[in-house]
DNA sequence: ATTGAGATTAGAATCATTCTAAATAAAACT
DNA sequence: AGTTTTATTTAGAATGATTCTAATCTCAAT
């Protein structure tokens, strides 16, 4: 048991978007975490899921990860208001919408093709280095 | 000096957007703030300009008095990732550019005629109650 | 003038997140 | 293989924005 590799989504050479990011096994169990339930956690509830695999992971290790998982690339920290941060693997191009009724968020593409400045009066030499799109709403049935 | 009204843009007849809210002193001076600058402060700062016309006026009012002009739909709360929620009294859609290298923060507005749906997928049925789009930058010179 | 509803206030409490300093683990070098 | 270096993990303290509490104040309506 001397290996740092805990679940395959870990292993760069299956897993590119973590190529140059020591894994080790506490950032590997947060990653397979954010993986395994796509349903944007916050650092509360991975900490809470990692105990189950991981009982003596700390809450300050599970901040660190995610930090470090965000710095690289691998995740996207996404935030609604004020509430706690979430965390998200899809790194494709999408917003989010929360269904104020179910509490539940979930991923929106943004249509192929189309770019944000066809939506928005973007200030001449605007450069965008990253975006956020949240919407609160309900499905009607 | 019996007067509630400090400024001429908390009165409810050249003012609909307050029609309804009970404008105390508190309330006209944060709205007026918000008005003056419009450069999206911070609570903490609302309070900064909000004492120096008012001395007395304590953190917490701030708090309070923004709180009831966004319920009451005179004033947006934005936000931008973790940081504090700043305000912003322009209520026509429209998104924010945060300026990485000034701190700056410029409204964006929707083109006109264009609609989220043409931008996003969104699911069936969604209704959407509100939304927020912030993007982070710079303006090349 | 009295009442009652709502607003304001200071300070305490909360809660997510970050920081600190010590302990571990892994990596790099001999 | 052993030593040094470097990065990571950990528990708990600290921070900081915001909310809460309970007391006081304001003011419109009786």
């Amino acid at each position: 048991m001397t290996s740092t590799q805990t679940s395959p989504s870990c292993d760069h050479r299956k897993n590119p978007k973590l190529k140059g990011l020591k894994m080790t096994q506490q950032r590997c169990l947060v990653y397979s975490i954010l993986l395994d339930h796509r349903d944007h956690p916050a650092a509360n509830e991975v900490y809470e899921r990692a105990k189950l695999k991981m009982p003596n992971i700390s809450l300050a290790t599970v901040y660190n990860c995610l930090e470090a998982l965000v710095k690289h690339g691998a995740v996207k920290q996404v935030n609604f208001e004020r509430d706690s941060s979430r965390y998200c693997p899809n790194l494709t191009e999408h917003g989010h919408f929360h269904d104020t009724k179910t509490g539940e968020i979930v991923d929106i593409p943004l249509k192929p093709g189309v770019n944000l400045s066809d939506l928005l009066d973007l200030p001449q030499g605007a450069e965008i280095e990253n975006f956020e799109i949240t919407l609160r709403g309900r499905i009607s049935a």
